[in-house]
RNA sequence: CGGGGUGUAGCGUAGCCCGGUAUCGCGCCUGCUUUGGGAGCAGGAGGUCGUAGGUUCGAAUCCUGCCACCCCGACCA
């Protein structure tokens, strides 16, 4: 048999590329720089956003929807905010084509220029904190907790399948707040529902930490950020959470009288995760034989592959498989029975598990004699016949394992591939090997700068949950109090 | 925007250097045998060789322009 896909330790971008397509996740398009996200990568991408949403919801926050395009005006009310988007914004001068009068096509018309051109989103803190302005006057409308489901366009040189590319969809979280103290609050509550996503749902640990003043998102007074370790030793940003303080505020003149009758700005926050956990959830557990699904987001969780020769075989095995699917369902399991002739057990088998289905039942005649039923695990890639009865309470608890054993597995690849490094010797031949890198960092741009620039290797975050450890900056020698993760990213 | 590469059937490709009307595999269609790890055999359908021009008796092949895509940089969720 031949393989399905590259090996992932012979080229991964290849590996990566070939997966997506062969699990039939995404593509290419002939627009530049986008993707069409195909029905099966669609439903793996609506399972997470349901699951956002909820959290979104619980912890108090409302879903509105704000225009697709922002006047140039607005976008450029806050310095640094626009300084960090202007390079890669679409923008429409036009609002009419016609045709041409050599006949040669449809142009322009140069006659329909708009006064003001309008920049399509690249986020939308600017149009949102202009309605803002509006909506709030008082103490009493704050908190503001408001959450889009939207597309963005950011005109990307270089683009990859769900991890850059021109346009992509995400949820951006905009919140106002009455003080900087629970604006904080919000920001850290926020970074917290992506990591327990990221670990809970993905079966993805991800390090929590702050971006360094350099990473930080344009327009924000501090910028969290959940990262995440990929199998080939690259890090990924898998969410971002901003503390804005007043700096929205004041550029769209957003204030609210107190309790005590005074005038003041409000605090606000933004945080999003885009389209681009797709590319995590593909990079952080699949393997050769394709993707890895963790149970809580696999649209099939288990699969029923009938085994036979005759019309009659299939009909009796059916006669089985159908009460059995029912009763799975019931179960709240999502099961497919692919009783199609279109293919063979042997070729439904390999698509299921390009697909990450973490479940596969096989029955055939053999089955049925002795009332068994063949199940398969796609994560460990083990297999075993075990009796029919008392399959649904197997099934369900295997569902668990599966969902921990991702998860313990990831978690495990992360602990042997971080490493402390105390010498820039050391350094540099370790981030040719991938991997986090704990290392004392002096607090400068220029030390970072340089390291980047010697070594490809960023800051990804100032992590929480570190001990405090006096020490020296790996590259200058300059006093540390602590250590920073340094990785390589995409 | 720099550097490199590739466009040949639905997909992946050979042929190009050295010009003579296109190779192979997958897939598709038909039939028979098969079905517990991507089936076998036999037959069949399918191609403006990215595009526009040039050289030539003759161009997938040589020359020029254009277009598209991929990879490597800079930029970034």
């Amino acid at each position: 048999m031949a393989k399905a896909i590259p090996s992932r330790s012979e080229n991964y971008s290849e590996w990566y590329n070939e997966l997506i397509k062969k699990a039939d996740l995404a593509e290419n398009s002939a627009v530049r720089g986008c993707m069409v996200i195909k029905p099966y990568g669609y439903s793996i991408w609506e399972k997470m956003q349901r699951a956002l949403d909820d959290m979104f919801k619980e912890t108090g926050h409302s879903n509105a929807y704000f225009p697709l395009f922002i006047p140039k005006s607005y976008l450029s009310k806050e310095a640094s905010h626009v300084a960090g988007f202007a390079k890669e914004c679409a923008v429409v001068t036009h609002y009419r084509l016609k045709n041409a009068e050599d006949g040669s096509g449809i142009i322009v018309d140069p006659d329909a220029k708009l006064e003001e051109e309008l920049i399509v989103r690249p986020t939308s803190e600017t149009v949102i904190w202009s309605s803002y302005k509006n909506w709030i006057q008082s103490y009493r409308d704050l908190p503001l907790l408001i959450n889009q489901w939207a597309n963005v366009v950011r005109w990307e040189m270089r683009t990859r399948l769900f991890l850059r590319t021109a346009e992509f969809l995400w949820q951006e979280g905009h919140t106002a707040h009455a003080t900087s103290e629970e604006a904080q609050a919000e920001t850290r509550q926020m970074l917290g529902v992506y990591a327990q996503f990221a670990e809970e749902w993905m079966a993805m640990p991800v390090v929590k930490g702050a971006k360094t003043a350099n990473e930080r998102f344009a327009g924000a007074e501090d910028t969290l950020c959940i990262e995440a370790l990929m199998q080939d030793g690259k890090a990924l940003q898998a969410g971002t959470s901003h503390f804005l303080g007043q700096n929205f505020a004041k550029a769209f003149e957003v204030q609210f009288l107190t309790k005590q009758n005074q005038l003041e700005y409000v605090w606000g926050t933004s945080w999003g995760v885009s389209t681009r956990l797709m590319g995590a959830l593909i990079m952080a557990h699949s393997d050769d034989d394709g993707l890895v699904l963790p149970p809580k987001l696999a649209p099939i969780q288990v699969v029923i592959v009938p085994i036979y020769r005759t019309e009659e075989q299939l009909e009796q095995l059916s006669a089985k498989i159908k009460p059995l699917a029912q009763e799975l369902k019931k179960a709240g399991i999502l099961v497919k029975y692919d009783d199609s002739d279109a293919n063979k057990p042997g070729w439904k088998f390999a698509e299921y598990e390009l697909k990450g289905v973490p479940v596969r039942l096989a029955m055939g005649g053999r089955d049925l004699e002795n009332g068994t039923v063949e199940i398969a695990r796609r994560d460990l890639k083990t297999k075993e016949t075990v009796p029919f009865d008392g399959l649904t309470e197997r099934i369900v608890a295997l569902l668990d394992d599966i969902q921990r054993t991702i998860y313990e597995k990831a978690h495990a690849f992360r602990q042997e591939n971080t490493f402390r490094v105390d010498t820039f010797e050391q350094f540099q031949e370790q981030i040719e090997k991938g991997g986090f890198i704990l290392a004392h960092w002096d607090g400068t741009s220029e030390t970072e700068e340089t390291i980047k620039e010697m070594t490809k290797a960023t800051i990804r975050c100032i992590p929480f949950d570190q001990e405090p450890e006096e020490g020296v900056d790996v590259y200058s020698g300059k006093p540390s109090r602590g250590r920073v993760v340094f990785a390589r990213a995409y």
